[in-house]
DNA sequence: TCGATTTTGATAATCGTTTTCAATATTGAA
DNA sequence: TTCAATATTGAAAACGATTATCAAAATCGA
């Protein structure tokens, strides 16, 4: 992420909380830059980890409230990969798909203009009024796909 | 379903019982027969309301223990369509996708080769091996967006 | 600095689902 | 049919992710 992105969100997120007359807390202040800081499709538990590192007392309750915090503000969105906990991933100016890797749980983001279209066409056939949608491949990435033939 | 169709699913789903060295059960009859019959996508809870007005002693449990049998012998799929609790479709012998009303909750089943030649398309150019995939498509049902329209 | 207000961390509550367990039902063999 | 071994049941407890509660601590404008 350039350093221009990051100034762009901490100001957006900034926006959002003085928007809604909250503080502004060391803790969230920690959380918030390890989020944007970090690009992988965090779940709570791997941020929680990461965040005590810098400051071992962080609750795990604080970690979910920033990062609702960040939904709200439009910064994350909360994705659930068929795993029981939720993933967060940065929030991007397109829309995207994702490909996930049932052995290391990599996600892989990719748009397919084709295929929305395709998608409209069947909600147009069924008089459905799409909103939004979800799709998902599962399998295995390159790396991993490779490690399996090889019988490992 | 055909009475053929009917048939031919107790005998999988009893060919599974029996393959695993289960007992037949009255409770478990009665489940079954009441998930074949209806062609709804049901949660647990709706399934179980309606064999508890066969046997108003049947448990929770135990609609849930039917169900995980029924998954097991294919006959059954579990979805989750951003609600909180899971729904359970019938298995059927070609793969489908879903569109899913936000109002009224229900789900329309679609096929769509295009679309899935382009999935591939994708994975192949990721080099990622495809196992399986999940598209859903919220938005409103013909009937509840004329709804809406009104302002009803 | 003060005081009103928000935030925190720890813990309890919630909700769908699964497990536990003692009582009951099923089944094959005698 | 009776028996004994084993599976099943319903009720309730346990579970795991997430959310709410609450008293103590932190923030911030006046």
């Amino acid at each position: 992420m350039t350093q221009d992105l990051f100034k762009e969100k901490w100001a957006i997120y900034e926006q959002h909380i003085s928007q809604k007359g909250l503080k502004s807390t060391r803790q969230r202040d920690v959380i918030v830059e390890e989020f944007f800081g970090e690009h992988e499709h965090l779940t709570v538990e791997e941020l929680w980890q990461r965040v005590r590192k810098i400051d071992s007392k962080i609750g795990y309750a604080t970690v979910y409230r920033t990062l609702k915090l960040l939904s709200e503000s439009g910064l994350a969105h909360k994705r659930q990969f068929g795993e029981a906990q939720a993933r967060f991933e940065h929030a991007t100016d397109h829309h995207h798909d994702h490909l996930i890797c049932m052995s290391c749980h990599q996600i892989i983001e990719f748009e397919n203009d084709e295929i929305e279209t395709l998608q409209e066409r069947v909600c147009k056939k069924h008089k459905f009024q799409l909103v939004h949608h979800k799709m998902e491949l599962y399998g295995y990435c390159e790396k991993c796909s490779a490690k399996k033939g090889r019988g490992i």
